[in-house]
This record gives structure tokens, sequence and C-alpha cells, in this order.
DNA sequence: CATGAATGAGACTTCATTCAT
DNA sequence: CATGAATGAAGTCTCATTCAT
């Protein structure tokens, strides 16, 4: 294989011991999967609406249209449902951002497929997004949660770096990880202050600019044959 | 002048509307001044040991060996302190990353110059620099600062890059504001996730890496002649 | 019917907008309105006794015997308890001072049985009314209060009047308005200062009095025959 | 003599051992004495504009342009400069009530001069005398105070009547003190009302309506000659 | 399993008054 | 006598979580 990025695994979508599972409880009904699920939805419009701190557990059941005791039949804490919420996002963005099987073979045109599937899935979950970049700040637990949906990109940039410099096509002398580590800042950071903090781009124009600085950066050569 | 990036402007560090001064007391004596000055190094260790939201007025007033209620002598809120707090790690960065009059003309060299010097600063201020990231993901006040501290970076960045095309050196399609942009995040939110959240790095090899693929990304081409 | 006094209207006590809700909360269980008559009973002691300024929310739920944060299951301040207080006694004195169905049709025994109705009623909840005075002063939202239940006596003895000079009984050159609102100071500001701060009277003597300044005050005449 | 009220005294204006000194201090200098007279001519705009509780010394002495701590060269406490204030409004109220030498020996013309001049007084100070009314409410150094000031009023009315029974001009089963307690309620609460509380009246309207009432109250007859 | 009442720790802030300069 | 900095006690209110019904 000589993808510049890797395929996304099929196997489990987070690459840690983190805990995902923390605080979740398991209904035994069906009826009590909807509930929690209709607590899952609530949750997300009050994290999004009012941060993780002004959340408070009685907007997420009044919004669920149940009592605030009912909360902790289905979860142990505000921690545990943020925790959910943010797995569901997490596998949403692990989805989204794997380059499909039998995409192109050029490396720029994956660029461009892999940024292009990162934007559209940061847009599509800005607004939690965010709130994890809040509840990173406070919490460890969290920090490390970042971390690892950060990594996921990283490392996968990392290993198609690895495989360009092998194949004589990127400069040799820089290191992967670093490199992987800046690209993946970039990308990332230029969605958080674009799509959270609000500055103005037009999407396109970030593709592309994303897609040239990275290439560009490092210093890709087309293949001379194939 | 080709500089690629602006020298410092000699006038007001912050180019913005933003009240820097909001809910701080001036002193009216040398006493009062002082006073002033053990509350803000005061503050800034408490800070940077508790974070904003575990900051507590009275161990900020403790530590400087003083009544609680002199606090307010001086600062409207821990809002204020803050502001006071940031501000002048604030004016540390402003100067720290001004490209030093005399500096060599090489763009690349400049492009190392203002990286290194960024990631000094940023060293030197990580800890409190920590803190706005947080405070800036809970505050519309702290947000707009962080921004605009943000802005300095990418104004001059911008600046720099619409001169080199001027001149022909560097690829005059992209956008120079946009470019501006994913460079400060690339650069920003690499010292944030090595010096705040841990991942480790070696210096010499980040400045490097990151003056690299910022040269190489916009395409600098050396000067032919001159 | 020729009543120097309105008859008490069987609609609702207040005879404004003002908000007598506001900072309420319904209990939804009977356990919570027991707990809510528990918080109403204590805050009624602590009120008297230590008057709205000094009147501590811990030293209501201690009396009341719960934890301080109950306290805000039920009311939303110290203002809002306060209003349910005032409520209640002001659901207390609108009945004290109607006049009951079927009592006499002569003026001056109705002025004289008002007047002992507001009398009575005002010796009741003297300790509460004192503090509403005080509250009075110091907030709008009670003046206003303070205002209507003042209002509701004072509009009862302006129609009486009205009455009276349509048939003729009573100098139809006073204005009722101002006469009704002279008469109203006169009999409530005398209860103030007797029952509130302590002037020594005697209570038959008070009640004569007052009626007899009142009926000779507009001139009062006895019906020609009836 | 047969005055229904009491010509003024030209003695002391307070009756009573209230110590209306207590906490202001003597200046020792002329200049002292201004810097005190302009505390006092600030005091008296704060404590009209804010009430005692919210007024705050510092707002004071910046409105008197000193330093805060000169305040206390002046003044004991914030009671005691409102002690001083009100003593200037009680000795303005005294002066104002007296019924003048030589005016006329009619007793309701007098009443009409007592009611008028009472009237004239409560306009001119109405903004203190709220004041005192809500400190009354707090403090019983100020209760004290506030019942004094109405005494002079009650205690003349009282010797008025008296006379006016043992001249066989008024119901002689009234009592005096009673009496007297009453009208001084009527009259002062309605200035109350009015003035402080705001219901709308007609300055003329309101000194004939309590005139007449007081009068026609104690069922005043026309001396049959004189 | 659902409900909603009960819990309780604890930090911020004010401002009259005192005191050092 | 003037200045303004320093003091410090004390009470409200929040809300995640637990528990009785």
């Amino acid at each position: 294989m000589d993808d510049p990025v890797e395929r996304g695994d099929t196997a489990a979508p987070v690459e840690s011991d983190q805990d995902w599972d923390a605080g979740i409880l398991v209904p035994r009904t069906e009826r009590g999967f909807r509930t929690q699920e209709r607590l899952l939805e609530a949750a997300s419009e009050i994290f999004v609406r009012d941060g993780f701190l002004d959340a408070k557990i009685t907007d997420i059941t009044a919004l669920a249209r149940m009592s605030s005791g009912s909360f902790y039949t289905y979860f142990d804490s505000k921690e545990a449902i943020f925790t959910a919420v943010i797995r569901k996002v997490n596998e949403g963005l692990y989805v989204a951002a794997s380059v499909p099987t039998g995409s192109s073979r050029d490396p720029l045109e994956r660029f461009e497929l892999v940024t292009r599937a990162y934007v559209r899935a940061y847009q599509e979950n800005a607004g939690l997004l965010a709130i994890l970049e809040q509840v990173a700040t406070i919490s460890p637990r969290f920090r490390e949660m970042r971390r690892n949906i950060r990594q996921i990109f990283r490392n996968r940039s990392e290993k198609g770096i690895r495989r360009l410099q092998n194949e004589g096509r990127v400069d040799p002398t820089l290191s992967p990880r670093c490199v992987a580590e800046a690209i993946t800042s970039m990308v990332s950071n230029f969605c958080y202050v674009w799509l959270v903090l609000g500055e103005d781009y037009e999407e396109e124009e970030v593709i592309q600019t994303l897609t040239t600085l990275w290439a560009s950066g490092i210093g890709l050569k087309q293949a001379t044959d194939s």
C-alpha cells in the first residue's frame, strides 16, 4: 500500500484504553433504550446551547420530558452523559474521515479528500466539538479524550508521510511525527477558528489552501512515472 | 521593505477596541501600586496552579499576604484581575514576537526568527496561556481577547505574504489571509499541544519543522539574485 | 344599596396587576405543600423577630428543620417568601375588613363595624405589617404592594362616601377620593403608631374616636326617616 | 389664650432627651465648619438619592470633594451625619409649623393655617422625611427621633383641643390625646402618601379637605359670640 | 422504574470604619 | 488635619446527586 493516509480501520474506533463506557448504564428494556436515546438528544442540544459548565441536568431531563431523578437510571453523572454524547461524535468523525477504499492513489488528491472529509465532519459537529474543547481545558479525563480523537488523524498522517518518504516523494529529513502534528494542528485549529470562533472563510478556499500548504509543505513530488 | 513579517509597530500593543482596562482600578499612591503588583504576581501563580475556575480570590489575597477585602480596592472581580494578568502576558508576547530591526532580509531566516521568538514566548507563558485557552472557551469576553492576541500574529503574517506575492516569490493564487490563518493555526496550536498538553517534542526540531512547512507550504522561492 | 362601605367583593382579593406570585414555586406533591407551609410559618416568625433586613434564610430553614438549600425549592429569594407571607396577610385583611352581608344599614354603625374589623385585623397582623412598612420603604416592589393593600380600603371608603353624597347625607363639596385617602391615613396610621410603635391606647376608645372623627368629619347626617 | 394650637415655643426645638448631637464633632476652625457644611449638603443629596441603606460614605465624600477618611473628622458614623441632616430638617419643620403670633383667633382659620404650614414644610423636606421614615423602621434610635418630631404636632393639637373643650366649643367626651393622635396620623400620613408615595392630589384641595375633616371631626362649633 | 423533594458545601463581595503615611 | 489604603465579617444561592415514596 502506498497510501499517504491510512484507510479507516474497520475495528474499534478508538485506539486507546480510554474508557468510553464509564458511567453509561445499559438499559434492560427496549423502552429504556429509547429513553436513554431521548436523554442523549436532549443533552446534545443543551450542551451546545449552554456549554458543559452551564448545562443543568434538570434542563436536560426537562427537554427529554422526564423527572430529574430518572437521569441517574441511565447515566452516573453529567460527565458520563457528555462522554456518551462525544462518543457518538467520535464515531461519526472516524467514519467521515476515513478515506474510502478504492479512492485515488494520487497523494495530492488523497490529501484533498482527507481535508474535505475532515472539514465536513467538523462542520457537522462544530457545536459539540466546541464544548469538548471547553471540557478538555477543565478535566484531564476529557483532555485525554480529545487527545485520542486528535491522534487518530495525526497517526494516519504520520504513517502516510513515512510511506511517501520511503517512496522518495517527500523530504526525508523531516520528522514524520512532528510534521503530522503540525499538519493536524493546522487543519484542526483552522476549523476551530473558522467554525467555532466564527472567522469568516469560504469552504472551498479553505480546503484548497490547507491541501496546498500540506502538500507543498512536505515537499510532495509528483510520482515520476505511474 | 521586503519583510515576510512586519516589524513590531511601536504603537499600542493591541489593535482592537477590546477593553483591557475594565474593572482594573488605578492606585493613587506608590504604596497602592506595589500592592496591586503583589496581587498580580499572586494571581498569576494561583491561576497557573488551579486554573481560572478553581482559583479563589481568598487564595490570591492570602498568597499576597493581605485581607480578602483589599482585593476589591484594585480589581472588580476575578475576571478583571485575569484580564490584567493576561494584558501583561500579551505585552510580553508582542515584544517577544516582534522581528528586531536590522535582522536578516532573507525570508526563510525571518520565518525561523519569528517562529523561534513565538515558541520562546509561548514557552515562557505557557502556564497562563493554557488558562487563557480555558477561559476563552467559557467567556465570550476572553474569547475575544484570545482572538485579538492571535490576530496580531495572523495580520503580520498576512502582510508578509502579500509582500512576497508582490515580489513574485510566493504563489500568487493563495489567499494571504487564509494562508496566514492556517500558518497561525499550525504554529500556535502546535505550541499548545506540545507545551500545554504535553506531547513530547524537541525544541530545535519543532522550530525547523514549522519553519520548513511554512516556507515550503507557500512555495517560497529564493531570491534569484540580490 | 346605601352602604357607606362596600361589601367584600367575592372575586380576587387583589385589584391590581401586582405580581403576587413572582418567585413562588408551586410544589407538585402533597409533601411539597407541607414543606412550603412549614417554610412560610418559620418565615413569618423570623421576619417578625428580626425584621426583613436581618432575617437570614438559614434562620428560616433552621426553624423549619430543613437544609438551607431546600428553601430554593420553594422560593426564589427572601423577597419571594416575604411576598408569600404578605399575600396571606393580605387575604386575611381582605376578609376581615369586609362588611358582612346583612349587617346594619345605618352608616354610623357600619363605620364602626369597619373600623373595628380593621383594627382587629391590624392587631392580629401587626408584627408582619410592621415589617411590610419597613420593606416598603426600601423596595419599590413592596411599596407598590403596600399601596395596593391600602387602596382596597381607600376605594371602598370612596364608594361609600360617594353614595352618601348622592343620598344627600354627606357634604357634597368634599372630594370623595381625597376624603377617603385622609380617612384611610387616619385609621391606618393610627394603628401603626399604636400597635407598631407602641403608643399606649385603649382599644374601645380608639374605635369610638376614629368612628366619631370619621362620621363627623364628613358631616354625616342621620337619615331623616328610616 | 384660646389657641387651638400652641404658638411655637422659642426655646429648644425638641421636647425630649433625644441626643441630637451624638457623634457630631465640632470643628475647631472656620474652614472646618465649612467642610462639615459641605458634607451635610452632600449627605442630604446622597440620602435622598439612594436612601439610608444604600448611601455610601464614599459617595458622600466624593460629592463633597474630599477623601473618605476625612469624613470621620466631622462625624463618628453614618448614623451621626444622618442625625445631623435630620436635625436641620426638624428645625425647619418646627419653625415652619409654628403658628405665627398675632394670627387669627378663629380656630378654623388656625386649623387651616397649621395644616397649610405643615403641608408646605413636608413638601420642602419630602425627600429626607421619606428617608427618615425608612430609617425609623430599621433603627430604634431613629424611630424615637421620628416619634419626637411627630409628638410636637400631636402635643400642640392636644393642648388646643383641650382648650376648645374647656371653652365648650368641642365635644367634651372625646379624649384629647386620642383625637390629637388621630389627626396627626391623618395629616402626616396623607402627606406621606401624597408627597412621598406619589398619589396625585391638588394642594389646595388637600388643605381644605384636611382642615374640614379636622374641624368637623371634633365637632367644632363657631364661637357663639365673642 | 419513575418521581421530585432534600441535601449542603463554600466563594464572592460589600463597605463602614480604622490606621499608616 | 488630610489622604486613601487596609480591614474582615458574614450571608446568599447553586445544582449535582441521593433518597424516600
